[in-house]
DNA sequence: TCTGGGGTCCTAGGACCC
DNA sequence: TCTGGGGTCCTAGGACCC
């Protein structure tokens, strides 16, 4: 019998801006997205004011500025580092944990020989709060989509005290109808218009509705999320993640770019960026897609272009994708529009080692060896100190986030002081 | 001239997640 | 003025083959 554990931490970009800077706690704060956009996370004091998941950082500035609001740019240095200490703590309480995001993690309890679950979640909420001063909840079910409902249970209602257990039975519990449709892990809006429309409105309802309409209205897919509200295990537990199938960079500008020559830097950025990852992952990849668009937001102004190619081989080296996303700028580019939001993406993606050797048999190490000491030096003495021409002199020196917080556990020079 | 049916592969677009 | 970024999976439809 499967039995899982969902942990996930609290606020988890909020909480780690928290527990370097303790006088931020029972105040509201939110931390922004990259270019300080929108709204990424809250704390249950901003929540209580009304701030939305993703709204916009312009249209909160007064209420921001009535409630004093803290406000912090993304600090995903810092939250990475917090995040793999968090896990490295959840790995000793089960055999097998799948990391599924920056701030949570499915653990596989079924063999565990224990019957008191709840015990076990206080031991790994009080040893991460202990630890790295986040707080987390743990929801603990058969299925994962029944896990997610159980950490909500334990978010929820206080009187869990941050861990609830969903108990196995033959019959659909009653308490899934305190949960809302929208809550369930995997419907999106899409979904949960076509169940409401048939009067399906709670995780109770979704879980007694008929398994072939729900296959018929939502495929597969819908089929699979009612079979696990039913304590039917169908999404198991990926312990190691499969090699990436693809690689994005991509960036809203500030102020949109009407010039190709600008437009262009920006890809060679993404795309330097782009290949950094692939080298860092040891994978190779043949295909290209760049993406242009302008803002959504103006009527009648929209254009978007996503043409792409195939190179010759696989390669990680960055010259010839360089040159491949200029070839298909040159090829797409429209005047008359102000481009908001530029990007590149990698396709046909393979682990290096399974590269093809070509009619010499020899691989081109040199170049490789170029590439790795351009990463290694820009890892070295930060990201902008060795560039590509192409990407222009803006790219060296494009404004820095509004409201960054110090990475205080991966840079020295950023470390805590106390007085 | 007649033009079936089954299979594979690829791509675009939709939906969803955090 | 100002609306994030990075992924995955599924389906439908077209192209192609025998």
């Amino acid at each position: 019998m499967s039995q899982l554990a969902l942990v996930d931490g609290n606020n988890f970009f909020v909480s780690c801006q928290r527990a370097f800077e303790p006088k931020l706690n029972k105040v509201p704060v939110i931390v922004l997205s990259n270019n300080d956009g929108c709204v990424l996370a809250r704390s249950n004091e901003a929540k209580a004011l009304g701030i939305k998941m993703s709204q916009p950082h312009f249209q909160i500035r007064q209420t921001i500025k009535d409630h004093n609001i803290k406000v912090f740019s993304s600090n995903l240095e810092l939250y990475c580092d917090m995040s793999e200490r968090m896990m490295a703590i959840l790995r000793r309480y089960a055999p097998r944990i799948e990391v599924y995001s920056i701030d949570e993690a499915f653990l596989d309890f079924s063999e565990v020989k224990t019957c008191d679950l709840i015990k076990i979640g206080h031991a790994i909420r009080k040893d991460i709060i202990t630890c790295l001063g986040l707080p987390v909840c743990v929801g603990f079910a058969p299925t994962k989509t029944l896990a997610k409902i159980a950490n909500l249970f334990a978010k929820k209602y206080l009187e869990y005290q941050g861990v609830y257990s969903y108990k196995r039975s033959t019959e659909v519990p009653a308490k899934l109808s305190l949960i809302d449709i929208e809550d369930v892990w995997g419907l999106g809006t899409a979904s949960c218009k076509k169940l409401k429309s048939y009067g399906v409105n709670t995780a109770y309802d979704l879980a007694t509705f008929p398994k072939q309409l729900v296959r018929k209205s939502l495929s597969v897919v819908g089929e699979r999320t009612h079979q696990e509200l039913n304590s039917i295990y169908c999404f198991p537990l990926e312990e190691t993640r499969e090699p990436k199938k693809s690689i994005t960079v991509s960036r809203s500008l500030k102020t949109p770019a009407p010039s190709k020559e600008r437009v262009k830097e920006a890809l060679a950025t993404h795309i330097t960026r782009a290949c950094e990852k692939l080298r860092k992952d040891d994978l190779i990849a043949r295909g290209v897609t760049i993406c242009i668009s302008t803002t959504r937001h103006t009527k009648g102004k929209f254009f978007q272009a996503s043409p792409s190619l195939l190179l010759h081989e696989e390669t990680n080296l960055t010259p010839p994708f360089l040159k491949a996303v200029i070839q298909l700028i040159e090829q797409s580019f429209k005047e008359g529009y102000a481009y908001k939001k530029i990007g590149v993406t990698l396709t046909h993606i393979c682990e290096a080692r399974h590269k093809k050797r070509n009619l010499f048999g020899e691989t081109n190490n040199e170049s490789l060896a170029l590439s790795l000491s351009i990463d290694s030096l820009n890892k070295r003495y930060g990201s902008k100190s060795l560039i590509y021409g192409a990407s222009g002199l803006k790219a060296i020196r494009s404004e820095a986030p509004q409201n960054l917080s110090p990475r205080y556990t991966t840079r020295f020079e950023e470390i805590l002081t106390v007085f």
